[in-house]
This record gives C-alpha cells, structure tokens and sequence, in this order.
DNA sequence: CTAATAGTGTCTTTTAGACAATATATC
DNA sequence: GATATATTGTCTAAAAGACACTATTAG
C-alpha cells in the first residue's frame, strides 16, 4: 500500500469512463474484457490508472485512457462523481474519478477495432467491481437531466436531419413526441442551425433538411418536451 | 512521491468541503488558517487527506475531517467535482474530492471555537492553492442550481417562519420575491409542513406559524420563482 | 394604533404540448 | 400515388408571477 510524504497511506487513484452510444434506439454503454487482474477476463468499463508521471492532471488522465483502450481522440467528456471504497478494488483501498461521455455510434469503430462491445445501458450484465453501480449512476444521470436538455444531439454525428434528432430525443426519453411540437420547439429556442445541405438517401419520400447543433446555445435548454 | 502496486506514482489524496451559511442575509464560506504547511497561516477550505487506514470510503474521510476539524457531526454534504493538477499542491501530484454542505449559522459553534471564520462567498479573500476556484465553482452550484430548489431551506434551522423561509430564498436567488405568490407555492407544492408551533418572540406584530420542510418532498421542487 | 404576518382573489403572460390539417418533394 | 418530411394554425391547460387587497394577531 503505498504512503504519502506525511506517513498516511494513501489510495489507489483510477478514472473509469462511461461511453453511452444509441443503437436501434436503444441506449448502450461501451465496455471491454479486461485484460489483466483484478477481474481479467470479466467485462468492465473502459478505465486505467492515473499516471503521475505523465499525466498532469485527471483530464490527462482521461484523454490517455480513452486514447491508449478505445482509440478515441477528442471525446467531450463530463466528470460524473467520485466513487470510493476501502473494498471496492482487491488491490486495496480505491478511489475512482467516474466520467461520462456521449459518442454517436459511427465514432466508436476504433474502439470495436479494439475489442470494446456494446451492452445495453439498463442492464450490462455482469461487469467488474463496481462497475454495474456506476453505469446505474450514469444512466440515472443521462435520462434524467439529458432528456430536457441537449444531450440528445450528442448522440448524432455532426449532421442529423430533423427526424434523426427527434428519434433521438424519444430514444432518451423513452417515449413518444410531437412531431410539429417538437421540430417548432427546437427551431425557436434555436438549437439547431440548418447546414444548407439535405439527406443524402432516402428510400422513398421527401428529403430531409440537415442541421447541426447550435453550440451557441449548448446549456441553454432546460425541461420542456415532455408529453 | 508513492507509488501503487503496478510500479506507477499514485496521486496524494484529498477531501475539501465547502460550507456554506448565511449570515445577514448573505452567503459566507466557512474557511481556516491552516496548522501547517503547505500554506501554513493562510486561510484555506475544510479538508484533510484520505486515511485509507481509519477511513473505509470518502465519506468517512468527509466525516472525520469535518468532526476533527470544525466540530461538526450529521452534516448532510453533496459531492461536488474531483479537481487534480500536478502543480496544485506543493508536495505533488494532487487530487481532491471537493464536498459541498450548507448548515444555519447557528449549528457552526462547534466550528467557531476550533477558529474558523467565515468570509462572503463571493470574495473570500487569498486563500491556500486552488480553493478560491473551488469556491467559485461550489457558488456557482448553489446559485444556479440552488435558487431552484430546496436548497435554502438547508441554511434555517429545523423550524423555520414564512418570512425567514423568504429571506432565505432571497438571499440565495439575490432578489425580492412576491410575498403572497411565495407563500401560496410553498405552501401548494408541499414543500414545508407546519408543526403547530408558532414563532417565540417577535418585537411587535402577529407571530409567525413556524414550519419544517417536508422531507418527503426533497427534490421534488425544479426551477419556477423568478421573478 | 401600528406593525408584522396570514391569506384571498384575480389578471396577464408564457409555455407545453396536443391535435388537425396542409404543403412539398421524392420515388 | 405512396411516402416521408416540412409547415401552419389553433386550442387547451398549467404555471409563473405581478398586483391589490383583506384579515388576523400581537405589542
């Protein structure tokens, strides 16, 4: 157990990332087969331990751990919380930085590449340590607070037509929305920005305008839209 | 510096608590000169190092620190963010768990005799490392998320009147509120229950019905009260 | 009487959001 | 014509909150 300059010991510090992508509308949480002890072979989230060395602080931290076991660069990330437990990790008392981000799914193949795999967010299975807690936390947190506000758009790529994001929206919500409601709503409270460009295909049917966030806006929204 | 079990140098661990109060009808930090190095004599938040040894999880760590530091037992906190930084701490790699809690002025005795002082949030003066950012982002919270919930209350003692429930709702949200709209949404929401008693003393005019807040409610209560 | 608190009534504005259409573009 | 998307109009219900009172109780 290691010791800190004034003779305490000090914690095992780590950071675990929460990765929540849609696919089929359903939200998924990303994670991996770990590949060393504690838990080696059990799935868990993508997550590693901060290194003094080389990082200079948390954010360091993140960048090199999403980078080095996911191959994702530039990933907003959020902090969540801080979990902590004497028990928590087999190596001793444990202290981890939890973090969410939010990838819409096109940008996640350098982590399938890596071996990363999608569990549904509601129920991943059986992950290691703590992990399963966590991903409730972070759930609890994206439907809760993500759902009046514009989380949703991060689940898209830059672009999305007006039907996309609403199918979005109804995905973390989990229910139903206006259609006229909602596309004049996201208009008004100018969320979003037309591209000038339309859907590249479609099957059958008119074209869809194509927008992008208004980063301008970003934390403006609140509640509203519910049915 | 330590270093963890892989052979990597492992972060020194620490607890800060941000304590709010309001003192005439303005929001106070509760800070102390610090006993030793680093920033020995200079004014700093409430916090201490991670035990792993006494402490099973950061909530005990809040616990002890708040108990041996400031005298203060059952203090409900809020875990706020992790802040880190190579360079915040002189003795290294830092990481610390920032806490938020908010008592009435009357419950920080205990901490008055240990030698805390307070100073107005909004400008507490130098204090040790980063906490002046620390407090700034804890206002921020309460501010922001704060005026639109239950949080004031958190500043009254158990029983509490119309008038003073207002004055603290004021106080936090920084403006006058409509006296018979206050009430009536206090009162519909649910929000306080009255306990039968009424207010002990009152110079002149008719005594005020004391209430409590109606834990069952927590929570509950989003935005709304602008004005 | 004066002053503080308690309580009622009402009006305006805003917002959410439900519902019903119609219009337009594409295969 | 079928289908998906875009757009407009309108209506209801709820909420915020401003304002003007009246009522009650205490010194």
């Amino acid at each position: 157990m290691p010791t800190h300059p004034f003779g305490y010991d000090t914690p095992i510090a780590t950071v675990d990332v929460v990765i929540f992508t849609l696919e089929d509308g359903e939200l998924k949480v990303v994670v991996a087969e770990r590949q060393r002890d504690p838990y080696k072979g059990v799935e868990g989230l993508i997550g590693g331990w901060v290194h003094t060395n080389e990082d200079r602080n948390l954010a360091d931290t993140v960048e090199r751990v999403l980078r080095t076991k996911a191959g994702l660069v530039d990933v907003f990330v959020e902090q969540l919380a801080t979990v902590s437990d004497a028990g928590r990790h087999p190596d001793g008392w444990s202290l981890s930085v939890v973090y969410m981000a939010i990838l819409p799914i096109e940008e996640l193949a350098p982590a399938f590449e890596k071996g990363c795999v999608l569990r549904p967010a509601s129920d991943p299975g059986r992950l290691a340590m703590d992990h399963e807690e966590i991903v409730r936390i972070a759930l609890e947190r994206v439907r809760g607070k993500g759902a009046y506000s514009t989380i949703p758009m991060e689940f898209l790529p830059d672009e999305f037509s007006m039907p996309q994001l609403q199918a979005a929206y109804e995905s973390v919500m989990g229910e139903k929305l206006d259609q006229s409601s909602f596309r004049r709503r996201m208009i008004e409270r100018g969320l979003i920005v037309e591209t000038g460009r339309r859907e590249i295909q479609s099957s059958t049917g008119r074209k869809a305008v194509m927008y992008r966030a208004n980063e301008h806006r970003k934390g403006t929204f609140d509640r509203s839209l519910r049915r």
